[in-house]
DNA sequence: TCATATAGGACTATAATGGTACTGTATAAA
DNA sequence: TTTATACAGTACCATTATAGTCCTATATGA
């Protein structure tokens, strides 16, 4: 039904908890008591994202999980496409002749393009914009943005009230 | 996992297919013949799209669907909304009161955003543009009149090629 | 050593999805 | 009026995906 699955959107919450302090280290306990989750589905996650490379681990005492990168480096599709897949928008944007039609689909093209430009935009949000506190999302913004003009990727912090000037 | 369900792709097979002659008037076995899908599946679909005013009906002999909207006034948001219900990234997107850190959740809001963001791209390729021959999207253009699955790409008024100049 | 904390699976219950079947109703044409 | 056609509505079931939990093993610092 078009949307990321509930243990995604967990995995984001408990990141963007950590880019609060993106240097410190957080055991799965005291990262499951700030967000207000079971340790067992937190620690779930976190030992997936670490697999992945999302996030250092260590164990033993003063042991816990730590961001791999700077928050800003971070973005939602990495973190979804590490907890549920590649981003596939239909099933033939994921894996290839699993569908039926595949072969004399008229739009299977298309369809990816749509994939991409989703893709695309999920790349742009970074855990930094997640902790941003804006929130006027969909709403013109105050300053209309050239035509064309390329954004700015991860290099500058990126607010998500400025895709919403994007006209997509 | 972020995606739409098979049905909802098929349904825009389906509708593409009907903007092929968007005044003509189709029946179930038709045009499941003509995408290749059981018609047992196409007639739930069918009968979906028509009971939400995507699509008119009539019965009897002679009877069938016909699109109650020009191709270009039918958008992808719409189909995805009629087919499976609100666009919603996160549970809470969709409904709010059903997730457990919904009151104390820090980027809910930015979801929200992200939500908007998807949504607005998909209210933007309309079934016109899904029949564009581009598809190339996000890749630099080029012309081939393949029947293969290599892009190809042409110059026409609004095809997915445009969106993805639009740095989403 | 021992308490702590992660690593890696296994497991179960629930929900969503995909696909099909069956009964009912309207309509055009013979 | 009869009949074949085609949609309307809904129920059903098999499969898959999701969410959540639990258990054992291993590493580490005090």
């Amino acid at each position: 039904m078009l949307r990321v699955s509930k243990l995604t959107d967990y995995g984001t919450v408990i990141l963007a908890r950590m880019a609060l302090s993106p240097a410190a280290t957080y055991s799965a306990a005291s990262l499951a008591q700030q967000v207000k989750l079971p340790t067992s589905t937190v620690s779930k996650l976190l030992k997936i994202m670490s697999r992945s490379g999302l996030l250092d681990s260590s164990r033993g005492k003063q042991g816990g999980y730590t961001l791999a990168k700077p928050p800003q480096d971070i973005s939602l599709a990495e973190v979804i496409e590490v907890l549920e897949g590649p981003v596939g928008i239909t099933q033939c944007s994921r894996q290839s002749g699993l569908c039926q039609i595949e072969s004399h689909c008229a739009i299977r093209q298309q369809w990816l393009g749509v994939n991409g430009m989703i893709h695309k935009a999920l790349q742009q949000v970074s855990l930094e914009t997640l902790l941003q506190p804006s929130t006027s999302i969909g709403q013109p913004a105050s300053q209309e943005p050239s035509a064309g003009m390329e954004p700015s990727v991860s290099k500058e912090p990126v607010t998500l009230n400025e895709y919403s000037s994007l006209n997509l």
